[in-house]
DNA sequence: CTACGTTTAAAACGATCGTTTGAAATGAGA
DNA sequence: TCTCATTTCAAACGATCGTTTTAAACGTAG
C-alpha cells in the first residue's frame, strides 16, 4: 500500500523532473525530495537510475501501444486498405484518447517532451529499451502508411514522418519557451491546445504533398 | 600563437562533444583530453564552462547573422515587398553559403543539433545569451515573412516558423539516430544531403498552406 | 504476542564534477 | 641577457553525484 504510493511518487516526481531540465541535469535527490521518500528508495524499488527511466517510458507507451495495436487492428478489420488519413487518424485518435482535460493535453506533453529527449540525449540504454519493446508496433504503423501511399517511395515516407515527429516533438519539448516568445512577439499567450490545433493541419500539409 | 590554437582547439572539440552527448553529459576533462590541452585552460581562456558554451554560439552565429543581415538587406534594395520565397530563400542561401563539400554539410548539421539542444536543454543563461545578442535579426526575419503574408495571422506566423524549425533542428539534431534507423529499415543510409533535400519541399508545402 | 519478510531511514562510500591555486615554462621587449 | 607578463601545468579543493550499507520501523501470518 505505502510501497505502491512511494513507488508512484517518485515515478510522478521523476517525470515532471526529467521533462523540464532532462535526464542528466536531474539528480535522484532532486526526485526524492520532491516526492517527499527517503533517497535510497529509487535504488530500492528501481535498482537505478537507467531503470528509473526506462520505468517512466514504460509506465506510458505501454499502454499507449497497445491501445494503439487495438486502434490499427480495428481499422484493418473495417477497411483492408486503409488510405493515408484513415492511418493518421489512428494515431491522432490514440494519442487523444481521454484528453479532454487541460490537465490531459499538458500530461501529453510532458511526454512528448520526454519522447524528445529520448532521441536528442544521448542515453544508448533508453534508445535500446524502446526498441526492444515498442519498434514492433511502429514498424507495423509505417507499414501500413507505406500501403497508403505506394507513390511515394519507402525513404519518402520514412522522413516525412521523422519530419512531422520532430516538429510536433520539439514544438512540445519546448513549449513553454515558445510560449513565452509568442508572448512577447505577438503579445497572446496561446493555450496547448490551440497550438495543437495549428500543428495539426500544417503536418496534414506536409504529409501529403505531392512529390 | 600558442594561445590561439589552444582556444581553437578547446572550441572545436567542445563543439563535437556537446553536439554528440550534450551539455550536461560532456565534461571539462572530456574536452580539455580531446583537444590536448590542459584541464585548467578552459577556465584560464574562457573563464568557465557557461562561458564556453556562448563562445561556441558566438562563433557560429555572430558571423551568420551578420550574413544574414546583409542579405536581407540584398532582398529589401532590390525588392520593396519580398514574397514568402524570397525571404526564406534569404535563409536557405544564407545557411547554405559556403556549403559544398560534405564536411560543410556535416558542420551545418552539427550546429543545428546544438541549436536544438539550446532550445531543449535547460541552460537559462544561454536563452538569455542567444536573446541578448541575436534577437534583433531574428525579429526582422519574421517581420518580412509577416509582411509577405498578411493573410496570415501573427500567430500563425509564429507558430509555423517554429514548427519548421523543430522539423529542421530535430532532424539534425538526431540525423545520426535517424539514418541507422532508416538503414535498418529501408536497407539504404541516407546522406546528411539526401535528407536536406526531402526536407526542403517538406518545409515548403507545410509552410505556404492556405488556412 | 511473536517471528519474519518488506519497506524506510540515516549515514557514508568512492567517483567525478567545475573550479582554484601556485609554481614552472614560455616568449617578446628593453 | 635579463625582465616580466602570458600561458601552461600538476595538484588539490569543496561540492555533488549515484549507489551501498546497516539498522530501525512496519505490516502481516502463525
Amino acid at each position: 500500500m505505502s510501497q505502491a504510493d512511494t513507488v508512484t511518487r517518485i515515478l510522478d516526481s521523476a517525470e515532471q523532473l526529467f521533462a523540464e531540465k532532462g535526464f542528466a541535469e536531474t539528480s535522484l535527490r532532486m526526485i526524492t525530495t520532491r516526492a517527499k521518500v527517503n533517497l535510497a528508495a529509487v535504488n530500492y524499488h528501481f535498482g537505478s537510475k537507467k531503470d528509473l527511466i526506462q520505468a517512466i517510458f514504460a509506465r506510458f507507451l505501454t499502454p499507449f501501444t497497445q491501445k494503439l495495436d487495438k486502434e490499427l487492428d480495428l481499422v484493418i478489420a473495417q477497411k483492408t486498405d486503409p488510405n493515408f488519413q484513415d492511418v493518421l487518424g489512428v494515431l491522432a485518435k490514440t494519442m487523444l484518447t481521454g484528453v479532454e482535460s487541460n490537465d490531459a493535453y499538458n500530461k501529453l506533453s510532458v511526454f512528448m517532451r520526454l519522447l524528445g529527449l529520448a532521441y536528442t540525449q544521448a542515453q544508448g540504454h533508453l534508445r535500446r529499451f524502446l526498441n526492444e519493446n515498442y519498434a514492433h508496433t511502429y514498424s507495423r504503423f509505417i507499414g501500413y502508411l507505406k500501403m497508403a501511399h505506394p507513390g511515394l517511395s519507402s525513404e519518402e515516407i520514412f522522413w516525412r514522418i521523422h519530419f512531422a515527429i520532430g516538429a510536433a516533438v520539439f514544438t512540445m519539448s519546448s513549449i513553454e519557451v515558445l510560449r513565452n516568445m509568442a508572448y512577447s512577439d505577438i503579445g497572446k499567450k496561446s493555450s496547448v491546445e490551440e497550438v495543437m490545433q495549428q500543428l495539426i493541419p500544417f503536418l496534414a500539409a506536409a504529409l501529403e504533398q505531392e512529390s
